[in-house]
Formats: structure tokens, C-alpha cells, sequence
RNA sequence: GCUCCCAUCGACUAGUGGUUAGGUCACCACUCUUUCAAGGUGGUAGCACGGGUUCGAACCCCGUUGGGAGUACCA
């Protein structure tokens, strides 16, 4: 049976980098039929963000990726937040300790420093030295027992091998070999008491019958130090795979310094999720490269670790953006109302009828890339128009318009309320342009200006159905009385 | 510095010894047209370099260069 688990620390809310391992964890493990487990890796208690954990659940549902066991979801190999295992991690250091493969030892910080500082001028990689620092090996017995019974503040570092290798396998990157001599003595038990990173990860992984970890390349440089713990406890390490990572334009890890890449973010700026899901999947796989468009469906079906490339991955926005837009076009308007709704009410757009804003959509949908575009782009839909583009008015406003809207406006009029339908609008502009024997366009720019103040909208003739004859009339004759008045 | 990872158009990628090196975004042109998009058609653009192996290398091996990650009592 497969388990996977999405082991965020809370110390902000959820990156969009994370959000792809979660995924890929996701995809994985759904494609096997196999479990998705949550685990809340928050042993730095000086790191915690407060609500982290809430959004890493909101956010993860948001895009479709739901966990079977886990923190604030439940599960039989309990509890998912390593904050409280502290006493299982005790009981397993213990282990290590009486086999030899951990020990104590009593540095302080400056006294790490200090050796660092030396290595560093003698041009050799930092290490912790086991036999000129303090602690188990070179205190001796005696005095370690007595510094411990004193209660002296203390860490349990992991006893690596100084000769010998280390292999490691990957199902993405496939074999690599370490020398044991430059892996350091890795703290398993901080002064505090609680588990490093890599103590908890390798206790949690195994009691909690984990089959593959996929996580971050940059937990690739300490596999071998995973694979030594394992063999410390005697256990069979899972399989692992170490995803490429997601890169920002300068080709360095995306992060919080190239500023909004929360996923909370996207979803301010109104990315769809089936966009943002679909896109942040291909960026480090691709099931079958003759397309771009995959539901969360397909991709559990076409899933495979081995595909996933071995190189980051540059976060491009601009395909983002067209995505997003793919899926505007694409998705049932009823749902894309869902998210607009709040949006108009933001942009002071209160009360707007949901059957409208429908209408709405599904005229304007074609020419923009978000959602979140509507607002301002069909501003006159909701709204009077607050502004005409005079460089358009300048260009497309001929001495006879005013007289030719006049009359358009009249035979507008003239039409049946029932008649109000983009064909017949269609009809009376074009015959009207024949008489005057000259293209429709030379009316409907005008008529473009006065009824929504912009260049650039959708149809003329369905804007106007959409605005409704009323507003139609009223608003040609009011530009005219402020062109002429 | 050291360790490890990586290397196909500007970007995401397909390719696993024989291809006119394919697709998508972006870009350009044309088309459609009432604007802007969308759509359609076409185009510019790539195997980092040097050695091998082979009848034949984007694909296999070695090296160089370049990029990245890690190097904490953070994850």
C-alpha cells in the first residue's frame, strides 16, 4: 500500500513551491491508490507562524489536493504535528544512544563557531570534529554521565562513520555515492530537547509506514545522512524521490523575495485554481507533450515519478496567465460567477444581479485573462461611464457624427422592447450605415465611445443588448449633449 | 572553498543511436473583423563546448564550462 505524506513546516503560509511537491505527492499517491498524509513539521518553535497550518489545508483544497490522514484530519498513526511526539522521539534517540550510533555532546554555540571559523582558515569543509570538541568521546564516560546527571545543557549528534561510503537512490535521479568522511555529525536532539529536522523526519517516515518521500531537490545534499539514520535504527529506508526545483527569472529558488509566490497570493490576484494547478504540474512533468490542458483527473491517470525532470523549473507568469485564461474561456460561466461575485463587490460594484453578472461573462470572457479583469474592464456594464478616451473621441468623432448619432439614437428608439436583440440592433446600425453609404464602422466606433467610454470591449451589438435599450438611448444622447453642450 | 545535482528555442518541454529536432507560452507576419481579444495560417528561434564510443550521436562515456542547491542546536 503507498503512503505518502506533504510534511510542511509552519513558518508562513503555503509557497507555491510547495504547493507542487504537495501536488506531485498528491498525484502520486491517488494514481497508486495509496494514502496522502499531512504532517506538520514544526520543531522550530521559534519559526511558528500562527494560521500556517489553516492555510496549508485551505489552499491545498482550494486547488482539489485533500489528505486521508493527518493533522486536523485524524489517522491511527498519530499525532501528525511532530510538536507533539516529542516523548516518541526521546524514546528513539534513546535507542541510537545504547547502540553507539548517536551521542552526547556539550559545545556552545560559540565553541561551534570558534571551529568553524578555524576550518574555515585552514580551508577545509565545516564539520563538527568529533575528536577535539566536547562531549561523549572526548569527556569520557565518567564525566559525560556527570555533566548529564548535573542536567548540563546538551545535544545527541548522530555518529558518522569516518570512512566508507554511502549510497543513496533516487527514482528520479537514480544513484549517487557519498564519502562518509564529509558527512557531518548531523544534531538529532537540539539543547532544548526537541528533534532536528532529520531525527523527526526518519522516526515519523517509518512509524508512520511512509513508501515513497517526495520532497524538494534541495533535501537532496542530505540524503545520505537520512540513509545513515535509517541503518542506525536497523530500519528500510523508503523510496525517495527529490523533486527539481521551481526557479525565479534569475534562475535561483523561487521565494518569498520574489515577492508574491503564496499561493493565498494567486489566489488574491484571482488565478483560477484549475489553472494554477494545472500549470504549477507542468512545470518539472509532462504526461504527453501534445498538449498544455490537464484536468486533476487526468494527471492522476497519467502520473508517473519517473517522468518528473531531473531540472529546475523557470516560473513563468506570462504562461500562467494564458493558462488561466484558457480555463476562463473554458470553464461553466456559473462557476467563474462564483469568484466574481466578491470581486465586484470589492471594486464598489454593490448588489449586482447574479443572472447579470452571468451575462456579463459571457460577453467580456473572450478578452481577458482574468476574472478579476472584469471590474475595470466592463466598468459601464455596471456603472455609468466615468471616463471617455479622448484620444478616441478625437480619432473617431467627425464633424457629421453628432447629427448620425442623433438619428441612431431615434431609430434605436424605435425599436420594440422585445426587439432588443443583438441581430436587430445589428440590423437597424448596418441599414443605417448602407443609406448613409458608408461602412458600419464609421457608426459603431462612436457609438463604442459614448456608450462605454473605451476603446476596447467586446461585440457592439451584444454590448448593447447587454446594456439594455434604456441605458443605450440615454447614454448616446447624454455624450451628444456633452460633445455639443 | 567543499559536497551533491543539473544542462534541447527567451520560457515550459517532447525526444532515450538513424527525426526536415516536435508541441506550448512569448514574439513577428498574415487572416477573420466594428475595436480589443479569442480563433485560424505561417514564421523567427534550440541540442553549452571539447574529446571519445559507433557506420551513425541531442541521446552512451570522459572532461571543460555554465547554472543551481546544500554546507545551522532552520526546515
Amino acid at each position: 500500500m503507498t503512503r505518502v505524506r506533504f510534511a510542511p513546516s509552519p513558518t508562513g503560509f503555503l509557497h507555491i513551491g510547495a504547493l507542487r511537491t504537495a501536488l506531485y505527492n498528491f498525484l502520486f499517491t491517488r494514481h497508486m491508490k495509496g494514502t496522502m498524509i499531512l504532517r506538520i513539521e514544526d520543531t522550530d518553535r521559534t519559526r511558528f507562524v500562527e494560521g500556517a497550518e489553516e492555510d496549508f489545508i485551505k489552499m491545498c483544497g482550494w486547488v482539489g489536493i485533500e489528505f486521508d490522514e493527518g493533522s486536523g484530519i485524524g489517522g491511527e498513526v498519530g499525532p501528525y504535528r511532530q510538536s507533539e511526539r516529542t516523548d516518541i522521539y526521546r524514546q528513539h534517540i534513546e535507542m541510537l544512544v545504547e547502540r553507539g550510533t548517536a551521542y552526547y555532546a556539550f559545545d556552545t554555540a560559540e565553541e561551534l563557531d570558534a571551529m568553524r571559523g578555524r576550518q574555515q582558515q585552514a580551508g577545509i569543509a565545516p564539520k563538527y570534529d568529533r575528536s577535539s570538541m566536547r562531549n561523549q568521546f572526548t569527556l569520557g564516560e565518567e564525566e559525560t554521565k556527570r555533566l548529564l546527571a548535573e542536567g548540563a545543557e546538551h545535544t545527541i549528534r548522530l555518529f558518522v562513520p569516518l570512512t566508507g561510503e554511502t549510497r543513496t537512490r533516487d527514482l528520479v535521479r537514480g544513484e549517487s555515492v557519498f564519502s562518509n568522511r564529509l558527512i557531518d555529525d548531523q544534531i538529532l536532539i537540539k539543547s532544548d530537547g526537541f528533534p532536528t529536522y532529520h531525527l523527526a523526519n526518519i522516526v515519523d517516515d517509518h512509524l508512520m509506514n511512509i513508501t515513497h518521500v517526495i520532497r524538494g531537490e534541495e533535501w537532496l545534499p542530505s540524503l545520505p545522512k537520512h540513509i545513515i539514520l535509517y541503518q542506525a535504527f536497523g530500519w528500510e529506508p523508503p523510496e525517495f524521490a527529490h523533486l527539481p526545483l521551481i526557479l525565479n527569472k534569475e534562475r535561483k529558488k523561487f521565494s518569498k523575495r520574489d515577492g508574491d509566490t503564496s499561493v493565498k497570493d494567486f489566489v488574491a490576484k484571482g488565478y483560477l485554481p484549475e489553472a494554477l494547478v494545472n500549470f504549477i504540474a507542468l512545470l518539472g512533468w509532462n504526461p504527453t507533450a501534445d498538449r498544455e490542458i490537464y484536468s486533476l483527473q487526468e494527471m492522476i491517470d497519467l502520473f508517473e515519478l519517473t517522468k518528473v525532470n531531473k531540472s529546475g523549473a523557470i516560473f513563468d507568469v506570462e504562461k500562467l496567465n494564458w493558462m488561466n485564461g484558457m480555463y476562463l474561456r473554458q470553464l461553466p460561466v456559473e462557476r467563474l460567477v462564483d469568484d466574481l461575485m466578491p470581486m465586484l463587490e470589492e471594486a464598489g460594484f454593490n448588489d449586482v444581479d447574479r443572472a447579470y453578472a452571468v451575462t456579463v461573462v459571457e460577453l467580456v470572457k473572450e478578452r481577458i485573462n482574468f476574472l478579476h479583469d472584469v471590474p475595470e474592464f466592463a466598468d459601464y456594464l455596471f456603472g455609468p461611464v466615468t471616463s471617455f478616451d479622448e484620444e478616441y473621441h478625437a480619432k473617431q468623432w467627425k464633424e457629421e457624427t453628432g447629427e448620425q448619432m442623433k438619428a441612431l439614437a431615434d431609430r434605436l428608439e424605435g425599436l420594440a422592447p422585445v426587439e432588443w436583440k443583438t441581430e436587430m440592433i445589428e440590423g437597424v446600425i448596418r441599414s443605417y450605415a448602407e443609406e448613409l453609404g458608408m461602412s458600419a464602422g464609421k457608426l459603431i466606433h462612436p457609438l463604442r465611445l459614448s456608450l462605454t467610454g473605451k476603446r476596447v470591449g467586446a461585440g457592439m451589438f451584444e454590448t448593447m443588448e447587454v446594456l439594455g435599450q434604456e441605458r443605450t438611448i440615454t447614454r448616446l444622447r447624454d455624450y451628444l449633449a456633452k460633445v455639443e453642450g
